[in-house]
DNA sequence: CGCGGGATTGACT
DNA sequence: GTCAATCCCGCGT
């Protein structure tokens, strides 16, 4: 068992958003990201490492949140080392959270595996940092809107 | 049916 | 700073 506060986020919305796999139409591969909300959309990238996405949107309207940083506050057995710290990559997140494709296209409310809470932590607006999202130079106008979304954290990186 | 590129990472110059 | 690793799937032939 393994858990931690999501960090950092990227959101890709909508149909025009070319950063989105869902630009190019809706397709069997973008298919989750059509559905309802909710649904977990994990994907491979580069044949290496997964990448774990929350739809997002009303049904039929291809949203989704990308996580890409989970801070790692606890696990079952004593903290090992190699588990306090920020996971700031979708890839490293994925391999730590064994994350992999029999999650895609599961509901977030509705399996054991792996959920999301709210805990009822207040986080003052000050301390979310918007930045345009990475890794999309493709994207063309879209590339430079700041949908990348990173909370503030005290606790020093050990990566 | 084959080709190409990607919402990444880590190792190396 | 560059580059390779290596799977999935959309698209062009």
């Amino acid at each position: 068992m393994i858990f931690g506060k999501i960090t950092e986020t990227e959101a890709y919305c909508g149909p025009n958003d070319l950063a989105s796999h869902a630009s190019r139409g809706r397709t069997k591969r973008t298919e989750i990201m059509f559905g309802k909300p909710g649904l977990i959309y994990v994907y491979m990238i580069y044949g290496m490492y997964y990448c774990f996405n929350i739809v997002t949107e009303k049904e039929d309207y291809p949203a989704a949140v990308l996580i890409r940083g989970v801070k790692v506050e606890h696990s079952a057995k004593r903290l090992a080392l190699s588990d306090m710290l920020i996971l700031d990559g979708p890839g490293k997140l994925c391999r730590k959270f064994k994350i992999d494709k029999k999650l895609n296209g599961l509901d977030i409310c509705k399996n054991s595996e792996i959920w999301i809470e709210n805990r009822g932590e207040k986080t003052k607006l000050r301390n979310i940092k918007t930045t345009p999202r990475v890794g999309i130079d493709y994207a063309g106008k879209y590339k430079n809107k700041p949908w990348r979304f990173i909370l503030n954290s005290k606790t020093k990186k050990l990566t």
